[in-house]
DNA sequence: GCCAACGTTGGC
DNA sequence: GCCAACGTTGGC
């Protein structure tokens, strides 16, 4: 089980879209980057523990728990001319985006605020820290255990 | 709203 | 293949 870091603007998505369709899967779409497609696409499997993290707020901060449900298939949202996420480039037989599905697994008891992940010196190799624009991010067991511990949460 | 970091594009 | 220009992300 590989612990990873999830991105979102809450305001596109938020934890509470995940939580309050708790026995639903959803897609983790839209992803246009391709390091962090090749994490989806590759490396990001059935069981592994998503960290929920909300961006682009004023309080930055991990809110919750996911976990992925699905591996790497094609994003169709790439294919769809009338969709924000389209790219002309992507084809059926050449889809170029991959998502991954997800299903809700805890809220957080407290939320791990970037700017408590930033003061703790353990954590500092993070992508968080200084690659913040990555979306979708490797945590090591290590960092997970520590982020679990700052936030009064275990693993269900 | 600003701006730094960084990814992508396209001319050469 | 280099690099300047440009666009986007996201913290502040």
């Amino acid at each position: 089980m590989n612990y990873w870091l999830f991105k979102t603007e809450p305001g596109c998505f938020s934890f509470d879209n995940l939580k309050n369709r708790p026995n639903m899967t959803e897609p983790w779409d839209g992803v246009r980057n391709f390091q962090a497609r090749n994490y989806l696409r590759d490396t990001v499997k059935v069981g592994d523990l998503v960290l929920f993290y909300h961006s682009n707020i004023p309080q930055p901060a991990i809110v919750g728990l996911a976990t992925v449900v699905r591996e790497g298939y094609p994003d169709t949202t790439a294919l769809d001319p009338e969709g924000e996420h389209f790219d002309p480039k992507s084809s059926p037989a050449n889809p170029i985006w991959y998502m991954v599905d997800v299903r809700y697994l805890k809220e957080m008891t407290r939320q791990v605020s970037l700017e408590q992940i930033k003061a703790n010196p353990l954590l500092e190799a993070m992508p968080l820290v200084n690659r913040s624009r990555l979306s979708i991010q490797p945590v090591t067991p290590e960092q997970g255990e520590i982020i679990l511990a700052m936030g009064g949460t275990s693993l269900p």
